[in-house]
DNA sequence: CCGTATCCGGCTTGATACTG
DNA sequence: CAGTATCAAGCCGGATACGG
């Protein structure tokens, strides 16, 4: 997930490129990827490209996330930008979420990987499936 | 990251829509996004579709993957189809990665992602620090 | 050169119980 | 309704050593 791949140098004559941008905080792939990569954050940005949802229709959406889990995938996903929290003060209190711009123009992207999952699952399936046949 | 995510029937009567294609054998999103969201997949990836490369290439490009991972990850993209992996019976003996049609017809989105997040990693990291400053 | 085996520490996640 | 705190379990990934 670098962002720069190290590219050995065809007739370089370093023993070793030892091109160390690969640590988070250089690398934005892999810095970003990593955050949506995480178990629930792309299925919760699917959900908030629809509309805003509120925390509790969020959970109802997913059965199988524990809260503690929608609270950090989405705080997370509020703090690299991806998501606005709005609260309401009503009685009792509730919480909107909702797409921000850079949220949506990641979506966009990342949309597109997920058809491509959609469209190509069978095929990975059957790949598999020969994969354990040869061994 | 599930395909069709649970939406709420606007009047339904069940208490829970319960709607548990979530787990990974039926969800195609989540299954293989958490293949390719690996700490090196992407990274594999991006290498080998510049063009195909052996192992201990793979090795030096990588400084900071081990042994270990980078067999392992290999595998794993083979095994969903996405390289293909030939050996060489030369002395010592050589095996080469190559990507397959598939793998590159993933890598075409996939790419689309990585290039957003090349040029976003400032706005993101922007947002950051705006989240910390509220704290 | 390429791959496997073993061990093991840490991060991520889930379960559960509790607050404003 | 939303969120926090705490604890334990499981998986992932790293180090190291060995084998074909």
């Amino acid at each position: 997930m670098s962002a720069t791949i190290s590219r050995l140098k065809p007739t370089a004559s370093a023993p070793r490129p030892d091109f160390r941008n690969l640590d988070f905080g250089n690398c934005p792939v892999r810095d970003l990827l990593n955050q949506i990569s995480g178990k629930w954050s792309t299925l919760l940005l699917q959900a908030l490209a629809d509309r805003p949802y509120r925390f509790g229709e969020l959970r109802r959406m997913v059965p199988d996330i524990s809260q503690r889990m929608l609270t950090q995938t989405l705080r997370d996903l509020q703090r690299d930008g991806y998501i606005h929290r709005e609260v309401f003060a009503t009685k009792p209190p509730s919480v909107e979420y909702s797409m921000t711009p850079l949220g949506r123009s990641l979506y966009s992207p990342l949309s597109e990987v997920i058809k491509w999952a959609l469209e190509n699952h069978e095929a990975v399936k059957t790949a598999r499936q020969h994969f354990e046949a040869e061994a």
